[in-house]
DNA sequence: GCTGCTCCTTGACGTGGGTCAATACCCCTG
DNA sequence: CAGGGGTATTGACCCACGTCAAGGAGCAGC
């Protein structure tokens, strides 16, 4: 606890839901999730209470504003979250991908939305029993708590570029911390895949399509960036200057 | 857990550390606390580990990068918590009062800076003395994750506000946020104390000083607000319609 | 009650990014 | 490979908010 806390969680279901060789077991993000916090013996308690689900492009996992009878756990593809105003107005608070815990900002409904960017691959666990889970093996509360911690941290941050940084610096700063995410999973090296559109970039950045797409061109312009298949790849040309510049030095 | 979370944490010190009366069990925020996690016997435990601390005006209690050794618990007065950039901009990522509890979002160095607005009083737990209390006392620990994930949920507020709201929006939001606060504290109905200065609120909402100080007097034009007092003091004339428009209702 | 702070307000003007609109690009599908 | 729909880019223009600058209000010290 109140270490920093980079792994995601990662949970899979057991046969005992589905008939299939135990995915718990052989989950290969375990190690790097709550779930390391429980032994193998112990794992199946998990496996029990997990339900797979899986989700198509732009299918809504949960509603602002439902009732929060469930906790996610994304295992494949990515996720938008999202708040709105009355208007329409929409801010993405992020982009869940492999390993995020879902439904720990929640009260009695769920503030945010989620929807499925890519096909998207999840695990459902009901809050109450996770709950008993938790009463069982503590050490997976304090998995939460950094988890929470962790997430916190980064809302810091997007606070921080939200209201202080350029156009220029929030896309710098995004495209490196998707550059940080991406060559966790080993990647190639200076190259970003977006699988989300302009519009999605734009609602986590604050800005509008426009201006994110002259961002873009701008970057580019000036042999930070390269872009190609469609504008949803990109090549760092210059690591150390993008992340300066999404830093707000100079 | 997994409780709406608004309850404040306030813990006050021991007669062990200071020769005064038992601070813990007669403080009067305990029950909206995470002290209330334990019971008045094992009280002594939290006031053993507390240290009481004063800040004046102005002075820092925590610097951006320091190495987090200590947790605190404010008891009396307003701070801000701040983000710099290398520049010198500046967010305001909120402004925690009595009952907040601090360094929750830190990895191994602080986050953020935390400066006193007024004169501020805290008690000071190192972290590693808090972690034993934790491991005797797993209740304590679901109440850091409640006061996280209400942290979070507040956080992605923020984030809506400062990606998607107009500069009236925001101050609207700003407003209502304080007034609920308030009224928590059995002040006057409708009135707003605000200790912050014109240029603090400015980087709350990501705004300018002036851009703050126009929106407080179109706000006052339109009878929604009436100020007094060197600026200090906010009447709400229409609870209703100030509500609404920090909410984005039309 | 004057002096000198600091903080706040207000006005005049500038600009980064929003808005509107016209293409361009990229895949589909047939 | 032509047609069509979604998405991205680019240009021209506009406006909410930032910048700069000039008071004003409150208050502490003497």
């Amino acid at each position: 606890m109140f270490i920093d806390q980079t792994r995601p969680i990662v949970i899979e279901r057991s046969p005992a839901n589905a008939g299939m060789p135990d995915p718990c077991a052989k989950c290969d993000a375990r190690g790097q999730s709550v779930c390391s916090a429980m032994d193998a013996a112990d794992l199946s308690r998990l496996a029990d209470i997990a339900v797979v689900q899986s989700y198509d492009p732009g299918a809504t996992v949960v509603e602002e504003g439902d009732l929060a009878a469930y906790f996610y756990n994304i295992t494949a593809g990515y996720a938008r979250l999202c708040k709105l105003l009355p208007d329409g107005r929409r801010q993405i608070m992020g982009f869940p991908t492999r390993g995020h815990f879902l439904g720990l900002a929640v009260t009695t409904t769920y503030g945010f939305s989620v929807e499925a960017i890519t096909p998207l691959r999840l695990c459902r666990f009901s809050r109450a029993k996770l709950r008993a889970v938790i009463n069982d093996f503590p050490q997976f509360e304090s998995r939460l708590l950094e988890t929470a911690v962790h997430e916190l941290v980064v809302a810091q941050g997007q606070m921080l570029l939200l209201g202080r940084k350029t156009a220029r610096e929030r896309l710098a700063s995004f495209l490196m911390s998707e550059l940080v995410t991406q060559e966790a999973c080993a990647c190639p090296r200076n190259h970003v895949h977006l699988p989300m559109t302009r519009a999605d970039i734009a609602d986590y950045l604050g800005l509008t399509i426009e201006t994110v797409s002259r961002s873009f061109s701008r970057l580019k312009t000036d042999r930070l960036i390269d872009l190609h298949g469609g504008a949803a790849e990109v090549t760092i040309l210059d690591r150390r200057r993008l992340a300066a510049i999404g830093d707000g030095e100079t």
